[in-house]
DNA sequence: TCGGGTACTCACAAAGATGTAAGTATGGGT
DNA sequence: ACCCATACTTACATCTTTGTGAGTACCCGA
């Protein structure tokens, strides 16, 4: 998603998307509506993902207040991340988004995605 | 969004995004809920897109099958943009996401926007 | 002293998305 | 002959996102 600096949105969607935007953070979000995880829970969780761009991903989604992160002073460290307020109604919103993927799955792979862009 | 050859979704959420991914298609989608526009009257809709990146938005909903695209031969040319029964299900499935991001949207401007990333 | 586990951080590179500005084709009206 | 409107197309530049691989800090136990 882009980040220009002019943050006015034309309407709800738009404010969505951008705060959900990208490849990963719905995933993310998927991946910790049962509950908090650690990082490398996380990492194998969303299947894919490189440890760098997981953690930008966090980070934003921090900054947004979609989680909470949570340091335990140990070692070997443990940081765990969990779902805010915040985060969890995006969760329910994008519940039927989830569901309207799944119905669709087959047709979904079956576009032709190198003929795409 | 990315475009990958091996399109191997790990969830419906997953499928869903890589459909409607990207800054713009989902602000097409709800432009068109209301019946066909037509190329000029959508590139007014949509605030802020470019021509360039709006046909290329179209062309991709076009092959994903989101959208019909019917030309009339005339002089001056006119094209029409209209959903699908496949587009239409997937907006109505955002819809959530919309009155989430309607509900939220102060929160969300409110966001930092240049310190997130 | 050395390796192990965790959660990062860094430098670098490539891929992808978006933007800008100009040009094309058509035929009707003036 | 010239301009208009519409829907593109093209070349180019830039910005953002994603990826790869290595390295860091910490303390503990062997």
């Amino acid at each position: 998603m882009k980040k220009t600096k002019e943050r006015a949105f034309t309407c709800g969607l738009d404010a969505a998307i951008a705060v959900m935007g990208g490849k990963w953070k719905g995933l993310i979000l998927f991946a910790l509506q049962d509950g908090p995880l650690r990082f490398g829970e996380l990492r194998r969780a969303v299947a894919g993902i490189s440890e760098r761009v997981l953690i930008l991903q966090l980070r934003e989604m921090e900054t947004t207040g979609l989680l909470h992160r949570e340091v335990y002073h140990q070692v070997p460290p443990k940081v765990e991340y969990s779902l805010t307020e915040f985060g969890h109604s995006l969760n329910t919103a994008m519940a039927s988004l989830g569901e309207w993927g799944e119905e669709n799955i087959e047709r979904i792979e079956a576009i032709p995605w190198d003929q795409v862009g």
